[in-house]
DNA sequence: ACCCAGGTGGCCC
DNA sequence: GGGCCACATGGG
């Protein structure tokens, strides 16, 4: 199975998606953070009180206090972590850049993605979001969904981060809107479909998957 | 009462 | 370089 005919198959399926849900290019990179690990409908909670707050801006987060912080991001779980993680991520952007991401982001992939992975809380999948949806440069992310829908499909038997984002990028045009809506379907598609237990009936990709049989037992 | 979610870092071998 | 584990709330 081909990467490109997957791609327009969910498209058709599910329409644009038009990602990531946020107002400003901070906002992606505190979503993107947020999120690991932890569902969307609880970060939306946090996004709004941290906007209540006045806290949605990397100098307020460069200075928040941390107990503060937990409190008002505690519906995402793992609050702690995040807080500390999320405040020392801002203080690094608001000593080296002020408030002005464009000059953060005006760095080659290559440079920007080695210098947000050096930074404590931000791995592979949050680097590659925050350079695709908040630098809106093209990099294609790999996550759960993405690993679990290219076995199931046979695209590939490639496990490792690299691996994978090397094999989709290789194999697909080098575009922006379409790493940008890609990435988003298949999201969209584990979400409701491709879960661990998988709920195959209705699957869009029903047809293409290797897994015939409705709810077998499926690893990653 | 379980199982899982748009991961990451630390530690072990 | 790979295999565990803690981290934690909220929804099915």
């Amino acid at each position: 199975m081909t990467l490109l005919p997957i791609y327009k198959r969910l498209l058709r399926h599910f329409g644009k998606q038009y990602w990531w849900p946020a107002d400003t290019p901070f906002e992606v990179i505190v979503g993107a953070i947020l999120t690991q690990q932890t569902t969307w409908k609880n970060v939306e909670k946090a996004i709004d009180n941290l906007k209540g707050n006045n806290l949605l801006s990397i100098s307020s987060l460069a200075k928040v206090n941390l107990k503060h912080l937990e409190k008002i991001i505690r519906p995402i779980g793992y609050f702690h972590q995040k807080a500390e993680r999320l405040k020392g991520i801002c203080r690094y952007i608001y000593e080296n850049y002020g408030e002005d991401l464009a000059k953060l982001f005006s760095k080659t992939i290559p440079n920007l993605r080695e210098e947000l992975l050096s930074l404590k809380g931000l791995g592979p999948e949050t680097v590659d979001s925050i350079i695709l949806y908040a630098a809106n440069k093209p990099i294609f992310i790999i996550d759960a969904y993405t690993k679990r829908i290219a076995h199931r499909l046979g695209v590939t038997d490639l496990n490792k981060y690299e691996d994978l984002r090397k094999y989709f990028e290789g194999h697909l045009p080098n575009d922006l809107d379409l790493y940008q809506e890609f990435h988003a379907l298949i999201v969209e598609l584990g979400k409701n479909y491709c879960k661990t237990k998988p709920n195959c009936t209705s699957c869009p990709l029903r047809k293409e998957c290797r897994f015939k049989a409705v709810n077998a037992e499926v690893t990653n």
